[in-house]
DNA sequence: TCATTAATTCGCC
DNA sequence: GGCGAATTAATGA
């Protein structure tokens, strides 16, 4: 993440989105950097069917999109604020022109890019399992890692059911029997709906 | 508070 | 595993 104010001396401009806005379209060419202030965005793809699968879900702090800048290739993916949401939108041409002049800057923005490489290996490498448990349990390790607290139970998942499944490839119905069946062998606990793992 | 929409769950194939 | 319907939760007027 780039501090705001070194993004707005290069000309971004604050946006302001409501819940479900398209910020870019799969196919479209990229033309600007986006930081998220307050809010959250996916990243995702639909199949021949409409169904869902999202990439990822950029929160406040993140940015997304940069890597499209550096690349002479549209957007792989459709990008789509999942709440109401305040982004910080640079133009390429100001994004270029400031990490040039502060090319510092250039190894945060590394940093931050092989974190999420880091991150979509081992999401690529949980698409590969074959028992949806064994899915959600790597992907809520995975969601669980950043957390501080390893303690049984600490952690809410901060999901809905259908988000698990568009992030995991498995259908709601899916997800929502192996909850279940976590929960009977003590790998999950389910209080009013929510997951805690 | 009521109506609408989204999410979840269930029964069945 | 996935479809359709029933139930429940969330959202908004």
């Amino acid at each position: 993440m780039i501090l705001e104010d070194l993004l707005f001396s290069f000309g971004a401009e604050i946006i302001h989105y409501e819940k479900n806005e398209i910020l870019f379209r799969e196919g479209d060419f990229p033309l600007y950097y986006f930081q998220i202030r307050k809010g959250s965005v996916k990243l995702n793809n639909y199949d021949e069917h409409g169904k869902e699968f999202i990439q990822h879900i950029a929160s406040a702090g993140e940015s997304f999109g940069e890597s499209n800048l550096f690349i002479d290739q549209p957007y792989p993916v459709n990008a789509l604020s999942i709440e109401k949401s305040i982004i910080i939108r640079s133009t390429k041409s100001g994004f270029l022109k400031l990490i040039n002049t502060h090319p510092d800057i250039l190894s945060n923005i590394n940093q931050y890019l092989a974190e999420r490489m880091y991150d979509t290996y081992i999401r690529l490498y949980n698409l590969s399992f074959q028992h949806s448990i064994d899915k959600l349990k790597l992907f809520l390790d995975y969601l669980k890692r950043p957390h501080n607290d390893t303690t049984l139970y600490s952690f809410q998942i901060p999901m809905t059911r259908q988000q698990l499944a568009s992030l995991t490839g498995l259908c709601v119905e899916t997800v929502i029997r192996t909850i279940k069946h976590m929960e009977k062998k003590e790998m999950v606990r389910i209080q009013n709906g929510k997951i805690f793992y």
